[in-house]
DNA sequence: ATTTCATTCAACTCTGAGGTTGAACGATAT
DNA sequence: ATATCGTTCAACCTCAGAGTTGAATGAAAT
């Protein structure tokens, strides 16, 4: 267990906030400003209880933090944990075009080569 | 009830593809070019099967395309989801930042105002 | 024709996510 | 003191996600 070493936990629990529609409505509410837990569950088609659940999800992602004012409790959005997410993605579209890139380079040199039906690629166990 | 009209399904299937470590892997794995299923999950403390799942999940979000060829199934990776992601991402901080300006530009321009326990936002009730 | 290889399909388990309802709790209002 | 408001906690349901093992399929090699 434990392999590749590969293991951002921050970044899981970002996507998995951010893999909801209810969530992504949530933050884009918050966008404009703190609001009550009770204001935010209004727009919804569900119970207050679940928005509750969903807030709490994005809270363990950080990108919601509560400020409690009373009996209310006002909730704010905290856009830092979007930057680690952004940073993966642009650098798998790094990744992307170096490996075009890569490609094309090598299309363009090596020109005579034609192995027919048998191709060798990377990591083969070879038998 | 439906309410916010946001609901994108592309981008759900493209975050909750992004959202597992072990696919995110697998992605960068294929960033570098086609693998086969089976080189793909040997690096992987988990059953082949388990590797095919996770791919069937990215195939799903269009992130990894097929082509069969005899009897191995060559993915790659294709980046194009990632944008409608990135651009969300980058929506929310346009957003948050923006929200900013506002307050900024309010807190310079009001400045005698305090009401003091009372605070009244947005969409309540008013009993 | 038979075996082997690459992959999926099918069935099953386990866990957690998303939703519900009903109570509990702390703060405000009467 | 009591009722009400804002929110969570607790228990429960259902379904999908992640994993397993054991066939089944289809192409390649013998």
């Amino acid at each position: 267990m434990k392999s590749t070493m590969t293991t951002p936990a921050g970044l899981d629990h970002t996507l998995t906030a951010l893999a909801d529609p209810t969530r992504r409505a949530i933050l884009q509410r918050l966008s404009a400003g703190e609001v009550r837990v009770t204001d935010l569950a209004q727009p919804f088609a569900m119970s207050l209880n679940a928005v509750s659940k969903h807030v709490r999800v994005l809270e363990r992602a950080q990108l919601v933090t509560r400020r409690r004012a009373g009996r209310e409790h006002l909730l704010s959005f905290n856009p830092k944990p979007l930057d680690e997410a952004a940073a993966w993605i642009e650098t798998q579209r790094a990744l992307w075009t170096t490996r075009l890139d890569a490609l094309e380079a090598l299309l363009r040199a090596e020109d005579r080569v034609a192995a027919p039906t048998r191709r060798n690629k990377g990591t083969r166990h070879e038998r």
